[in-house]
DNA sequence: GGGAATATTCCC
DNA sequence: GGGAATATTCCC
């Protein structure tokens, strides 16, 4: 899913500009694109963190970094070395970064008015009110029923949209090989 | 309410400590303890933003500093001046930083789809089974919270999932033109 | 690797 | 002021 903003997040925009930089002076030897472009391979972790995440992050520990990639679902896709992918995260194609989201994306803004009420909601809200103690153990069962319904629906929509997600890139692959064939 | 691992957020020690520092060298003109010592006033922003802050924390921005601030339930208590106040935070007492803690600890959300049970869940049940009627109410709200949370993910979903629907629908089409033209 | 607490930023 | 997104840290 792309950000609702269309820009990418300032992480990733980091982590390919600074990769850009890179390839602009001798530092290739401390991080570069890999072969194909499609990853990257931190060479010098040491000489990374010190002398090049300061420049565009707020801090100089390596595996902060880690984090953030882990965060945007790269894969460190060798053991021998610190190599990353993200199938996104591509040399040259900078715009294809709006396309990477954070992994856990707690929602954000939504209008109050919005907001919905269950009978089982209203009926705890009421009894609170009226301080009508003898209902609230199972006004207690009611809402973790309630809560265990919204939370399995929540995952059937993740898993929805997970699937949404996989033909959306399928097509848009099947779209380029039509564009790049004809 | 202390806080679990008995010593104070990061954010108030390194604050208080600021406030030591500024006595001890001629910084008392930018920041210091207040006449009473229950509080302390910032008298100039912009060298305090410069000067101090970047010792303490990541970054220099005065606005990020009222933030935390907030967060730790501050209180602005001059209108002439950036005095602020909290009943824990005095001149002499470190050891009642403890007593401080952020505002909104609402226990996290159970982003994970895996997960069964959120924070707020299990107390509930566990005050259930245990009887302990005093929290009951507490519970409800603490449940009605998280239902209103649940109830608000669920919506975005579903805005997502229509997003998804019509991408899928304008891909389709796209598509088939292009079959149909080639 | 990733969950969760805390920090920083952004925005209303 | 404060809600929420993102960043950084801490810890398992």
């Amino acid at each position: 899913m792309t950000r609702k903003n269309n820009s990418p997040a300032p992480f990733l925009l980091k982590t390919y500009d600074l990769l850009e930089e890179s390839g602009d002076d001798g530092q290739i030897r401390i991080v570069s694109w890999n072969i194909e472009g499609n990853g990257f391979v931190v060479w010098d972790p040491a000489e990374f963190s010190e002398l090049m995440l300061p420049n565009y992050f707020k801090h100089n520990n390596f595996s902060s970094f880690i984090r953030q990639l882990n965060t945007y679902g790269f894969k460190k896709t060798s053991s021998k070395r610190w190599e990353f992918q993200h199938e996104k995260f591509r040399r040259g194609c900078r715009q294809l970064l709006v396309g990477i989201s954070r992994k856990k994306c707690e929602p954000s803004v939504f209008p109050s008015f919005l907001k919905a009420s269950s009978p089982n909601h209203r009926r705890a809200q009421q009894n609170i009110n009226g301080s009508s103690n003898n209902n609230n153990n199972n006004n207690l069962t009611l809402l973790m029923d309630e809560n265990n319904k919204l939370r399995r629906e929540k995952m059937e929509l993740e898993m929805e949209i997970a699937h949404f997600k996989t033909l959306e890139m399928r097509l848009l692959e099947c779209l380029s090989h039509y564009k790049t064939n004809h």
